[in-house]
DNA sequence: TCCTACAATTTTGTATGTAATATGTGTAAG
DNA sequence: CTTACACATATTACATACAAAATTGTAGGA
């Protein structure tokens, strides 16, 4: 409603405003998401907003979105006039996450267990269930890790609460920042865990919703005793602001 | 912020004091907060960028990264290109959302229970449950909403687990966005939802944690079934986008 | 009266500039 | 050798600018 007039006769195209997608901000999560949980950016590791913006390729705007939903997320800590660092658990956080989980999971599983005869769910999780006991034969750790995502998701399917699957999902993530391919990595481990999928599995087609939430419960807690007692915790905390 | 009803020479000055704070973003964030949760944003209702900069005296920087703060925080929806609208709930959605408080307010009523006589908690949570007898006598509507508040967090607060405490605090925020004024407005339903608290409590005190459950399980299964019988659900529906 | 096309307006998305704050480094005093 | 302070540098916080997309308004035609 000013003088837009002048202004309008001065302008010059720049070629660098192409990308106006909306999605940049997405792109930018997904992209820091993913370097905080396979270990690229370590927990305490500050980001600093102009080697990132060098980085991606993008300006300090949309970087900083992106900071407060991960913020939000917990992935990282955003402090005033500080800048942003991946968030660092101590032992005592990881012990209340996994709290969280057998809350979360744990009730999912009883939902579970009470919608079995509904649509093919049973047969969905015989199925995710019959696919994870290939690793008993042959366990590979990265396949172990998409399977076993895969039954905790089957769970949450048939559970039918969608907002539950979404906070699941979200409390699920702040494990692998924890770099647990030294923890879980051995074979025993992961045939313990897949007799406990089994027992949990038993839960829900039985119709058992205690018994189901029980299981998930031995089965968490087994899990958050394996990464407490681990190293891999002290190591994180030694690093320095 | 109380003076943003005043001239546009104060709001310039007031700017300029809080420039560089390094809290705008979080200010932003609590004043939309504040107006989503008493009703002065209704859901489905335009969040325009250029109005909300007018009115909180800021620029579109802090109030974008405030924007992808309460996205995350599932109050309000960010679309590309469309912009932010306040988040609509669903019957099926209040259905989950209640679901989950279970779990988490279920599990949370367990770990109290358990630690029921670690340093003063019993006479702290029975003293929270004397504090809420007295609208047995007199109840008054906005003084019950703050007991119940505290009487929900005592229970957190025992249970010791802090992200758990923070998960919950989320959880309850949405269900303020329907107004619930009309909904447990009655005397009737303060007392029942007292002895509701009784029982949770004696779950609690009697160091029984499947009792505690329970008894958090019915009382927030009667308060969800109380809002989904309610009209305030259809009304917010009808609000087009 | 109801579409449809298109121009005008509004609103969002991203980049850039600038000042304030934090951080690091060197130097001098204890 | 350590500590403290001042100065220089690095980094963040916020505002502004402008281009792209969406929305609205309007005129013309069936």
């Amino acid at each position: 409603m000013k003088d837009l007039n002048t202004s309008k006769l001065l302008t010059e195209t720049k070629k660098l405003s192409v990308a106006r997608s909306g999605q940049t901000v997405s792109k930018i999560v997904q992209m820091l998401k993913d370097r905080i949980l396979d270990g690229r950016l370590a927990p305490g590791q500050r980001l600093v907003s102009t080697d990132l913006v060098n980085e991606f390729g993008v300006s300090r705007g949309p970087l900083r979105e992106a900071f407060r939903q991960l913020d939000a997320e917990r992935l990282i800590n955003v402090e005033p006039n500080r800048g942003a660092i991946v968030r660092r658990l101590d032992a005592q956080e990881v012990k209340e996450l996994y709290e969280i989980r057998i809350a979360l999971e744990g009730f999912a599983a009883r939902l579970a267990a009470e919608n079995i005869n509904e649509s093919d769910n049973r047969a969905f999780l015989t199925a995710v269930l019959h696919k994870g006991r290939r690793h008993r034969l042959n366990p590979i750790f990265t396949h172990f890790i998409a399977d076993n995502r895969a039954f905790h998701q089957a769970i949450v399917h048939i559970c039918g609460n969608v907002e539950l699957g979404k906070l699941i999902d979200k409390y699920q993530q702040p494990v692998f920042m924890i770099q647990l391919r030294q923890v879980i990595g051995t074979d025993q481990v992961i045939e313990h865990a897949l007799d406990e999928h089994e027992l949990i599995a038993d839960g829900i087609l039985s119709g058992s919703p205690e018994a189901a939430y029980l299981a998930m419960q031995r089965h968490l807690l087994h899990s958050s005793r394996l990464i407490l007692s681990s190293p891999a915790l002290n190591n994180v905390s030694i690093i320095k602001n």
